[in-house]
DNA sequence: GCCCCATTTTACAAAAGTTTTACAGAACCG
DNA sequence: CGGTTCTGTAAAACTTTTGTAAAATGGGGC
């Protein structure tokens, strides 16, 4: 029965103590639960974590997830990142980076401790 | 005595705590009574539960029963979900669920238990 | 033809998701 | 500091998708 179930472009899947991010499933669980996340916010989320502990550009998350050419000034952005941090709870900060002026990053969640970081390097990555 | 045949499509009835799905007799059972399922609502149904635990897209469904290529907007599988809720009664919302934007979701009665259902749930999954 | 009944269509209401707006607040720069 | 730019946030506005009732359609049997 080749029903389709879901169509799964497997990558492996992220995975640390707490957030699991099962690309092929289409599927994040946070601390044993599921995580309900919209198309938009499991893009987002998809895309950070695909590039865990780089920075990703505004330019290049609005491009990538919207469409959007770049010079279109929007908060779409912002209130999806918000929305993401609302879901991830206590981690949110750790997990997802402002790295001002430039974009987000997601960081692993054991990362942090051994860069104590002042902020940022603005590490370009390529749009 | 059995003339009849094990049909071709003979598959492992379903059965849970409610519901009784022979789909070799091309029977279903709520509570220990018969529901009474037209030629379409029994389709929809048995589609549904041959893949308990999978989201169906929309398109799969239209597909499958009513040869509908893409592209024809129709409100006719909502309708018939609404059908087969009604009759499924009070476990209507737990076994058939509405994936936003996807499709539906026939869920075992006790699978529900795992994930805390808070209410109808828009799991994320790319377009 | 007429009736019955399953099915589909129509039309609108409700719900879910997404984007925009407006402004507050934080970070950077001189 | 004072000005400028950028990000955070809540709420409104908008879009898309699903739910629902009711009417229309269409086929079989009488």
């Amino acid at each position: 029965m080749g029903l389709q179930a879901i169509s799964a472009n497997s990558l492996p899947a992220y995975k640390d103590e707490h957030l699991v991010f099962d690309f092929a499933g289409k599927a994040v669980v946070l601390d044993g639960a599921r995580m309900m996340l919209t198309h938009k916010e499991y893009e987002l989320l998809a895309l950070l974590v695909q590039h865990a502990g780089e920075i990703i550009p505004r330019g290049a998350l609005l491009l990538r997830i919207w469409g959007y050419s770049s010079e279109i000034r929007t908060r779409t952005l912002d209130v999806h990142i918000r929305r993401l941090r609302k879901k991830l709870g206590a981690y949110a900060e750790r997990y997802i980076e402002t790295i001002f002026g430039i974009g987000y990053r997601f960081q692993p969640y054991r990362a942090q401790q051994f860069f104590q970081a002042t902020a940022a390097e603005p590490i370009a990555l390529g749009a």
